[in-house]
DNA sequence: CTCCTTTCTTATCATAGGATAAGAAAGTAT
DNA sequence: ATACTTTCTTATCCTATGATAAGAAAGGAG
């Protein structure tokens, strides 16, 4: 048995964050992880693909995102270390993708075969509930993200993503947040200078 | 042991479309299982309360909503028969809850006490399994609503609506399907305006 | 049937944020 | 160092949608 990489230290932490996994457990996993490199702006998904493994960025940081029928792109997800990304629904239903995924910086994945994930939940049951746990975390966090849509003015979103992702806003280039935002480059733009107006 | 209740029947279909379940676990799982019937506007979780089960309509409807600092109210989920329901924030943080759920008709809920919740998982896994798929499915939901308030107008949004949900539109007043997509009820009393002079 | 509440519509006016255009600044490669 | 690309800013103008106001229509309760 070959000695774990820091890569997948990292990603045992992460399981270990949210569920007890023994050594043997993990072994068992280690099974169906592999890694990938990634460079900047390489993709790793593009729209069409079906999606086959579930990826855990161990360095490095992507992003999910759609095109719409103008052109425009919009970012669903950065996914900087030690988060898990996917097109759910293609990886779900074995369907070409409506995302891209691609790095923002070179990158580090961890890939885990979406076809041997059943094997896995069936012999280890706490890989379930840790994606189960995951899921739940997950669906909280959108749904935030849905009532913040609703709620929140340009300006609003801006200043709470600040507060939330203080980490991302220094290595995301802005129009991309602007795209996670749902707002213009230039807007964004417009509203990071009145927010420095009234300070 | 008591027979099953046809709301208890709907329960267990729609456990069924998405595990197999004995009658046996099934059985077990009805220990921690009541009825709660709603009237028409009556709260089932207001702002404030800890959410302590997770609920499945069996009758009505009832939606979750937000009230923001202005007193708007922003719908996060219109719950039919057959659906589930809860502040799963609330639920999974035993904190209070920043939603409201109510009743848009007489509505009949079964709800499922979240403290015996992992009691359940550990006795009969199959329940955690269920619970990872419909936390998937819902996330998978929500995410393309996250895209779409992203990409589309209000037009775009309000047919994109009618298509997906084309049986609450019927039910569910305007003004609900209004705070539900993110515009004002006048907004969309224009929108559908605009669609019928096109038609 | 009548009153009262809720829901929906229409019209006018106001505004946040989009579109476009241009250039500045920063980053990267040769 | 220079050129090229990417990112960010600023300015002007424009449009989709919000705010407000008023009334019509529909639905319930007595």
């Amino acid at each position: 048995m070959s000695l774990t990489s820091a890569a997948e230290e990292l990603l045992r932490a992460n399981l270990l964050a949210r569920v007890s996994i023994t050594d043997e457990e993990f072994t068992f996993f280690r099974q169906y992880v592999r890694p990938l490199s990634l460079a900047k702006r390489q993709h790793y998904l593009m729209e069409g693909d079906i999606c086959t493994h579930m990826a855990f960025v161990t360095q490095g940081c992507v992003r999910s995102y759609s095109v719409d029928p103008q052109g425009q792109e919009h970012t669903l997800q950065f996914a900087p270390e030690d988060w898990w990304v996917s097109d759910l629904y293609s990886l779900l239903t074995q369907t070409p993708s409506t995302l891209n995924i691609d790095a923002l910086e070179d990158t580090q994945l961890l890939l885990i075969k979406y076809a041997a994930i059943e094997e896995v939940y069936a012999r280890y049951p706490v890989f379930e509930r840790f994606f189960r746990l995951l899921m739940q975390s997950r669906y909280v966090a959108l749904q935030e993200r849905v009532n913040a849509s609703l709620s929140e003015s340009a300006t609003e979103k801006y200043n709470n993503f600040l507060r939330k992702y203080p980490a991302l806003v220094q290595r995301v280039p802005q129009h991309l947040i602007a795209s996670y935002l749902g707002v213009t480059p230039e807007s964004l733009s417009r509203v990071r200078r009145l927010n420095r107006l009234a300070d």
